[in-house]
DNA sequence: TTAAATTATATTGTATACAATATCTGTCTT
DNA sequence: AAGACAGATATTGTATACAATATAATTTAA
């Protein structure tokens, strides 16, 4: 049988938070007072604190001392400054799947990619997300890079980056992730590699000229 | 006039215990008591818990619920997945540095390379690695990308990578510096990337050498 | 004597209490 | 009427208290 992780409270209050935050529950700069968020939590104050140590951290709360803590969300420049690491981090998981990948492994990843495929008909913003999460994290995971695989999860890197809906038409998304699933099959590296780089930079691209085009919007 | 950030206590304890973690003054693998390690630091056990949270999320600690909290450092194979990843962001950071750096910022990066130089002659192990990382780290600070600044921090990647001593001839690192640094200088974006990229991979190489040597010797 | 069971002790996780500080409210001054 | 000040209130940060669980010590059974 599977043994399930005993969670302490300020465990579930982190991911609590966490999930009201990147559900935009809680808004960013919201003030995150002790009292209120404990009573509606349903628990005292102090493993509210922990939880706040941990999301700030992640940079999901900011905390002031004496003053409180406060949600933090990325703003523009600093979505673009994720993709870039994004397009860092990743090539590096895809290039070490592609070293250490099992069959099981790429059965398992083919899996999810006819997941994306069933999916893409219906073309539900919010499915396509998920499984887009789960492909990238599942090649992270396979690249047997834990530390990677945490830095990743810990930033919350992917899920981030598809925050602001769907930027890609899914069926150019598809198509590359079927191009680094083949390079992970092959074995071959430098092609995950490369696919991988070029998946993110291309949407690194898409964010920046929408990002201009709203500032335009904006001004005019 | 220059404004210290006030800092609370649990602030405190947890740069205390990084730095007791780092220089090994608490051991890998050793149980950090809550109630003794609060009396040592002469405050109540509730700081240590956001301490605790804060170092978790660096790797430093783990956190068994209802068991305690232990001292984590990385193994050699840890290492070695510690150097890939700072082996991508580090030229990241020097891309991004080359392509935004200053007069100013230049003119400072070139006075911590005459520190390399003064101290070379004394070989001073201590020396060197703290200015190693003052060089690594001011690059990274020039790159304007906070959130890479922050991780690379937050990770204690350039720490621990020095940690286990000098492992580089420092002649022949502070020709990588010079050359990292001229491109910077010059705004090459491409060649500060792969000048950085092939210092730090050289640095990998020379661990997993080590690391092979060490286990020979273990086993003959 | 060794292993299992039981009791005692220590340690953790959480809630509460209290002191220090920040924020708010209303009054006073100019 | 706008800003400065003083007192009141709210909120934070820290210490302590208490309950739940884990670890250690002791006893009992094979």
């Amino acid at each position: 049988m599977y043994q399930v992780k005993h969670l302490d409270l300020s465990e579930k209050v982190y991911y609590a938070l966490k999930n009201m935050i990147l559900n935009d529950e809680l808004k960013s700069g919201e003030k995150l007072n002790q009292e209120k968020l404990a009573q509606k939590l349903g628990v005292s104050r102090t493993p509210l604190l922990s939880a706040f140590s941990k999301l700030e951290k992640e940079i999901l709360v900011e905390i002031i001392p004496r003053r409180g803590a406060f949600v933090k969300k990325l703003n523009y420049e600093e979505f673009l400054e994720l993709y870039d690491i994004r397009a860092r981090l990743e090539p590096l998981g895809a290039y070490e799947a592609a070293k250490h990948a099992t069959a099981y492994e790429i059965e398992r990843l083919s899996k999810i990619l006819d997941d994306f495929k069933k999916n893409i008909s219906q073309y539900s913003s919010k499915n396509i997300s998920k499984i887009d999460y789960d492909f990238h994290m599942a090649i992270m995971k396979m690249s047997k890079n834990d530390l990677l695989f945490k830095m990743i999860s810990s930033y919350n890197i992917i899920i981030l980056s598809n925050l602001e809906g769907l930027l890609k038409d899914p069926r150019q998304s598809l198509e590359e992730h079927i191009k680094i699933y083949d390079a992970i099959k092959e074995h071959n590296v430098d092609l995950a590699d490369k696919m991988m780089f070029s998946h993110l930079i291309d949407a690194k691209g898409r964010i920046k000229g929408k990002f201009l085009k709203d500032t335009k919007i904006r001004k005019g």
